[in-house]
RNA sequence: GGCCCGUUGGUCAAGCGGUUAAGACACGGCCCUUUCACGGCUGAGACAGGAGUUCGAUUCUCCUACGGGUCACCA
């Protein structure tokens, strides 16, 4: 029975890659109907930030993935909070300590921080301390740290993504196992966690495959089975560089503000480093569960193409039910339309096809509650065969036959337009592009002529086409 | 700098010794059309370089270059 494990830490948002990483976790447990866990590991106190346990807890939510157990839904291996295990490292850290596989270490910061350079490792001083110099210390509350003992030799471990990986133990440091303030480093902590919660399958950023040889020491040392490694690659940004919020790269909250649907980010993260056997883009969280496969995980980094994400979006938008998508744009639709009289379904119908996530939406229909200003220049237009000239004349003929209406329907204005435009024998653009100009005031609007002058309604409507006569005609004059 | 990892079009990527080297985004063109969009068709564009192994290398090995990761009492 397969277990993962996604186990951030509570200092801030949720990065794009941490998304991914859980992402990963829970498909590769759910693909083989295992169980996904969520571990919180908040050994720093320092870099606890207020409310990130939170965004944990809703991203996952809106994500979908669901976790069997974690600090909040309970399970048979809790607690799933680091700190409130905090007692039980030093146990284990002890047990090492006497199979001579650790060892008490009284160095001070300020002492290691003199010779310390980069690749430095630390000295092994304490290694040579007497059992009654070590006691002494301990009995007279010397601050210590307890430091792994990496044996001689070489250590191989497999990773089903990269393969088999061998280093030489000479390149490995004494690590800190338990820090003076009592707690655990995230490596142990992590190692004795992923033990007792009987975690089959390691997953996370390649960044730590260069210290999974500790891990592994650790295991040994331990004399426990060592899990599955499965390394992901990382996700950079189009710089080249690793996501960061402070470069200004979008984290899943900020996305979300934007109006991109969580199942389309999921989607689009979902390919970022892994491929399905077969060609197809689109996939549910059910369909990824149903067609994940670790050989599908690519070894090589993978930038986040925001353009990419924005059109697997509007491909999401574009297949929501009218009514799904008319929930979702309610908002962005009241905020910029203050009109009583529009129709805000059919405004929404409209936007539907035009936009690629919700927040375009006011941009598209800001002409709606007030005509733009304008640029008459807008009436020229080559391939509608369109001058300021016959614009103007259009318009003026146009105009009486519109006022002429009395039932305002899409239906009516078109037939009595395309009768004139059959009378003057004119191209149906050359009546129509002047049309929607003026009605719009723009160089592009989510709907045609006829759709947009219905919208309006017949006041409105006639109001704009005389602006735009009205504009026309000092121009042309001059 | 040491160690580890990576390198197929601008981007995501398929490929796992013999292919005209897929597909998607983006880009160009055409069609549709009442603007824009949607949709349809189409075009251009890649195996980092060099040695091997082999009848044959994008695929295997080595070297070089470039890129990344990591070397904390951070996770």
């Amino acid at each position: 029975m397969i277990r993962t494990r996604f186990a951030p830490s509570p200092t801030g948002f949720m990065h794009i890659g941490n998304l991914r990483t859980a992402l990963y976790e829970y498909l590769i447990a759910k693909s083989q109907n295992g169980t996904f866990i969520l571990r919180i590991e908040d050994t720093d106190k320092e870099r606890f930030v207020d409310g990130s346990l939170d965004v944990i807890y809703n991203t996952l939510k809106i994500a979908g993935l669901k976790y069997d157990e974690g600090p909040d839904v309970g399970g048979d291996y809790g607690p799933y909070v680091q700190s409130e295990r905090k007692g039980r490292y030093l146990e284990y850290a002890k047990k090492l300590v006497e199979k001579n596989k650790a060892y008490y270490c009284f160095c001070s910061k300020e002492e290691l921080d003199k010779y310390s350079d980069v690749g430095a490792k630390y000295d092994r001083h304490c290694l040579n301390l007497t059992k009654e110099e070590i006691e002494n210390n301990l009995k007279n509350n010397v601050p210590y740290v307890i430091r792994q003992l990496i044996p001689e030799g070489k250590t191989t471990f497999i990773d089903e993504v990269y393969g088999e990986i061998t280093v030489d133990n000479d390149t490995l440091d004494d690590q800190v196992l338990i820090k003076s303030d009592g707690f655990p480093t995230y490596n142990f902590a992590n190692v004795i966690d992923d033990h007792e919660m009987k975690i089959t399958h390691v997953i996370r950023g390649s960044e730590y495959l260069s210290s999974t040889p500790k891990y592994v020491l650790l295991y040994e040392a331990f004399n426990w089975e060592i899990p599955s490694y499965i390394h992901l690659p990382l996700i950079l940004n189009s710089d080249g560089n690793k996501l960061s919020k402070r470069k200004g790269d979008a984290s899943f909250e900020d996305l979300l503000s934007l109006g991109f649907l969580p199942e389309a980010i999921i989607n689009y993260i979902a390919l970022l480093g892994w491929s399905p056997s077969d060609n197809n883009e689109f996939f549910s969280l059910e369909e990824l569960v149903q067609n994940f496969n670790v050989k599908g995980l690519s070894k090589s980094p993978s930038i986040f193409d925001m353009t990419k994400l924005t059109w697997m979006n509007s491909e999401y938008i574009k297949k929501m039910p009218a009514n799904k998508f008319f929930e979702m744009a309610k908002p962005y639709l009241e905020s910029s339309i203050n009109r009583k009289d529009i129709n805000l379904e059919k405004v929404s119908e409209m936007v539907q096809t035009r936009i690629s996530f919700a927040k375009e939406i006011p941009s598209l229909i800001d002409f709606i509650d007030e005509l733009p200003n304008y640029n008459t220049d807008l009436y020229i237009h080559k391939k509608m065969k369109t001058t300021l000239e016959n614009s103007l004349e259009n318009l003026e003929i146009v105009l009486p036959v519109l006022e002429n209406i009395d039932d305002w329907q899409e239906e009516n204005i078109h037939n009595e337009i395309f009768n004139l435009i059959q009378k003057l024998n004119i191209k149906n653009g050359q009546m129509l592009w002047p049309i929607r100009t003026a009605l719009s005031g723009k160089s592009t609007s989510p709907c045609g002529a006829i759709e947009l002058a219905e919208l309006l309604g017949k006041k409105d409507s006639i109001n704009r086409i005389n602006i735009g006569i009205k504009l026309l005609k000092e121009k042309v004059s001059r």
